[in-house]
Order: C-alpha cells, then structure tokens, then sequence
RNA sequence: AGCGAGGUAGGGUAGCUCGGAGUGCCCGCCGGGCUCAUAACCCGGAGAUCGGUGGUUCAAAUCCACCCCUCGCUACCA
C-alpha cells in the first residue's frame, strides 16, 4: 500500500537467471513479464523499484558447447545471453540490472566474498565426495537418476569416482530454515510450494558439494578463493547474482538501501534452491533472508511438455515478429495461472487478442473516442454512476496477493461493463446533459482502466494515455474526477485484428 | 511408498476458511438486439447426479469418513 509523506519504501525483485546453453523460450518470457507486471505494479504504488535479472553462464554445459563448436565459451555466452537480452528489452521489461556471471568483476567478487563469509563462518568443509559418474555426460548421478543402472543419457555403466570438494553446512540451517518458512518470514507463494520446501527439510537436510574440480569444471566457472584447485558449483555463484545485481561488493550504501530482496520470481524446479540453500548461504553470511518468493509452473504446449525432442519448444523471439510485445504479455498473464502449469496454443492467443484486446478493450476505446468527437465537448461532468462497476481494492488485493492472471480478470470484466454501458446508454442517441454524462463516465473509466493496465500491456496504456491526454502516475489516481477535460486525439487503432 | 495439491456444463475457472435453492466468470454452441464501434458490442438460452459411496444436519460443492482418478515434491532439472 502507498504511504504518502513517508520516504519512498524500495522493492527489491529479481527473476531466477536462466542458463544459457539452449536459447530462449516461452516459459523464460512468462517468467520475466511475470516480474515486469509486478514491478510496473508496485512502481505504481509510489516505490522505487529494483527489477534484476541476467544470465547463468558458468554452467559445464556451456564450456562443453562451445569446445564443440570450436569457439571458446566466452564467445558462445555472449552470443547466447545476447538472445535472452534482446528478449527482455523486446517484452519491454523495465529491469534495472542484467548481470551476466562469466564476466570477472563485480559478480565474481561477490561470489567470493559471499563464499569468504560463508567460510570464516565455519560453514564450509572439504569432504571426500563419492559418486556415480557418466564421463560421457561428465555429471554424478544419483541412483534413482539412472535407468537400469545404466546413464540415461548415454545408456552406458557409470564409474564410481571420489573426489575432494568443499560442501556447505546446510544440516546446521534445519531449523532456522524451518522457521522462517513455518513463520513466514520467507513466504513462499503459492502456499503448497512452500509446504514442499517443509517437506523436504522434515526428511532431514544433507549438507551439499560447493565446489569440484577445475579439470571436472573445464576450468569455466569462478575459482574458489584460496583454492585454485577448485572451481564453485554453479548454483553457489548463480544464487549469489541477487548480491551482485544489488552492489554487495562494490557499494555498501547502495547495497544496504536495496536489501534484502522483497520478490523472487522462480520456476517450480528451483524451489529447493531459493527456499533453502539460498537463506542458509545468507543466514551463514549474517546477510537478510528474501521476503517472498513467487513459485510459477511450467508451460505446455498443446498439452505437452515443452521438450527439444518433440520439436514444440515456442520461440518467443519468432512470436515477436508476428504479436506485440503486449499482445504476449496479456495473452501470458491472461491464460496461465500464476501459480499453476498453464497450456500455450497460439490459437488461443489469436482468441484472447481478438477478443478481449481488440474486441473489448480496443473497441471500447474506439467507440468512446468517436462519441467524444462527434460531441464537439471540450469538458466532461456528470454522476458517476460507472465508477462502481470496478472494485479498485479487489484488484489490488489481487495485485498483493500475487494473482496476476485474477487482477487482470478483474479489469476486464470492468472494460465489458463499460462496453455494456454504452450499449444500455445509447448515447448516439443523447445530447446534452445526458450525452455528456455518459460520456465523461466513460471517458474517466477508460482513464481509469488504462492506469490498472499498465503493468500488464504498458505500450498500449501509454497510447491511451496520449490520445485522452492524461498522465500514468499512480494507482491513487483510479478514483472519478470532477471533470474530464483531456484534449481528446485519435491515433488509430490500438490493436489489428489478427486473421 | 511418503508428503502435498486438485477432480464444478464441451474446454478453462471462481465459490469451499465461517454449510442455506447448482450461484458466478471466460471460451465454444444456439437465438435475439443495436448501429457509436475494427462483422467489433449488448441481451437471452441450452448445457453439470459440483469424482464416487456413506455419514452429520431442517439444509452439503462447502463439514466428517472411506474409496477412485489426475498432477506435483522426495538432493544438485526453466
């Protein structure tokens, strides 16, 4: 809630950062307009907002790509985190950082740093580790991973190999974890997401390997300090990206004025990691724990999971040539649950634009806009019997709730009210004080609407916003005015019947 | 197997905490209306034994018990 007078509050969110060895895809865009809606939401509340995102680079399989290629892995990252950037800039997602992992700097010495406070904390040991390992894969693998016994990769006996690591004391966490998850403190939304995490931590928790071997590692990664020997695990130094992001290392003030991160929004397979590792490496490094954590599900499409090997992996890059970026967005936030597994069909995203987008939305503004012409009024009074058609409460106990897809619900059932408001008018029909009346409720809601859409689809709000001549600022301004008296230009359609 | 979530019209969902006529929403289907609007918009209708069985109750989608089915999580996977 916004707190006037009071100094601007901050809210610190931060998507997970995708590895980059495969290219983008749709589940990745959900996961960053998912935040973007978020933080335009929160911004609009009056907060001074910190979006992070970036890309996970310090993964084997990338220096493994690249040897296969035959360029080294520094090019095949920049190349590949390149695809996720144009992405992001392309979805129109207002971040604040992008950080890349492989470039040494600022990110390396966080991880350092977080590893150094970890250490001298007494959290991290070396231990012999002893593990089944595929050479062909170069990865341990567990027992129940294997199939038959056998790497399901390469179908081929693993060997059973030791080697030195360092691992971290999560086992010494149990408690404090379970705490501050049974407490709240770390909130994990959906509430069964963090029942998983409870779950996990009553079967007892394992301390788990921080590091391995250069020669294992290809010698890609961040050295451990003190050790050259070693190379982190990637999640150690992944995780340690939000630090990063907020200038942990490089600028105390700044860093402390950001702290602790207010949102994380991550896929259902990395829960473990935010929910647990990551508030047991900061409790060890006498750092704050997240807030909340937002735990979105997976895309299918056509019903099926998402996989190379059926070939239906959806290119948001190839949808942007033929959607808008708000055209996604809202189809994004509009058919999959936040919290849920959602289905893609394009078709329906051909649906919901023409339908709602177009249709509803669109049409409202278009039809408004001729009546308001064609009036020859220049300002707009009446009652204000259309402003009861939204519930603004609701929607932003939606908004806080995190039910994303429900808020925009609410909003557009309140665009069709206004559209059914027109037709049980009939203004075409009025003059006078009557005319003007319906109008300048329609005009106000239109105004109104535009301000609550703006997270979800900004370039078309920002559009409306300019051709009613009014200013996108805050949710404190989605109450009825007096008057209307927006200098009222007509810039076109705002969107193209797809065919 | 253990823990967790869920099964509501052809599809997708809300309602369930704190029982009160199967109530709501979106898509699809059928019929009608309007002409301000991008064949867009509005209204009405058909369509559900609310997973099953048994119980509590004047009354159950909602509470209790049991059963069936689906899906997650169970150590390094967006």
């Amino acid at each position: 809630m916004p707190k006037s007078g009071d100094a601007l509050e901050k809210f610190y969110i931060a998507t997970a950062i995708p590895y980059v060895n495969a290219p983008p895809h749709i589940g990745h865009a959900l996961e960053f307009v998912q935040a973007d809606v978020i933080a335009r939401y929160r911004r609009l509340l009056g907060e001074e907002v910190y979006l992070a995102t970036g890309a996970d680079e310090n993964s084997l399989k990338n220096a493994l790509a690249a040897e296969k290629l035959g360029i080294s892995t520094e090019e095949l990252c920049l190349r590949n985190s390149e695809a996720f950037k144009v992405l992001v800039d392309s979805m129109g997602i207002s971040y604040s950082a992008f950080i890349r992992t492989s470039i040494k700097g600022d990110h390396w010495k966080t991880a350092q740093d977080l590893w150094s406070l970890c250490n001298k904390n007494g959290d991290i040991y070396k231990k012999k580790y002893k593990g089944l390992y595929c050479v062909g894969c170069e990865l341990f693998y567990t027992e129940n991973e294997l199939v038959d016994g056998l790497c399901p990769e390469h179908k081929t006996k693993p060997e059973l190999v030791e080697e030195e690591n360092y691992f971290f004391r999560l086992s010494k966490y149990q408690n404090m974890l379970e705490q501050l998850l049974t407490s709240f403190k770390i909130k994990v939304t959906p509430h069964f997401r963090g029942n998983e995490a409870l779950g996990f931590i009553k079967a007892g928790l394992e301390d788990f390997s921080v590091s391995r071997s250069v020669k294992r590692a290809h010698g890609w990664g961040i050295p451990v300090p003190g050790d050259e020997s070693q190379i982190m695990y990637v999640w150690f130094d992944a995780l340690a990206y939000y630090l990063t992001a907020a200038f942990f290392s490089v600028d105390e003030k700044r860093f402390r004025s950001l702290w602790p991160v207010d949102l994380h929004v991550i896929g259902k397979g990395i829960t473990r990691f935010h929910a647990l590792y990551w508030p047991a490496m900061l409790l060890s490094a006498g750092l704050e724990t997240p807030k909340e954590i937002l735990v979105h599900g997976y895309i299918t499409v056509e019903g099926q999971k998402i996989s190379k090997s059926l070939g239906n992996v959806i290119d948001p890059a190839a949808l942007l040539k033929k959607y808008t970026s708000d055209e996604i967005r809202y189809y994004l936030i509009r058919d999959i649950p936040s919290f849920d597994d959602g289905d893609f069909s394009e078709k329906s995203l051909i649906d919901r634009v023409n339908k709602e987008l177009l249709g509803d939305l669109g049409n409202l503004v278009n039809r408004v806009l001729t009546l308001a012409e064609k009036s020859g009024l220049k300002e707009f009074r009446g009652n204000s019997e259309l402003e009861s058609g939204i519930d603004i409460g609701s929607v932003q106990e939606r908004f806080s709730n995190l039910e994303l897809h429900e808020a925009l619900e609410r909003i557009m059932e309140f665009v069709r009210k206004c559209n059914a408001y027109v037709n049980s008018k009939e203004p075409w029909k009025l003059q006078g004080q009557e005319l003007e009346s319906v109008l300048y409720n329609l005009l106000e809601s239109i105004r109104i609407a535009a301000i609550l859409l703006f997270p979800f689809i900004p370039t078309t709000s920002l559009k409306i916003s300019k051709m009613l001549d009014f200013e996108i600022k805050g949710i404190s301004d989605c109450r009825f005015r007096d008057s209307f008296t927006g200098k009222i230009t007509r810039q076109g359609y705002l969107f193209r019947k797809i065919e």
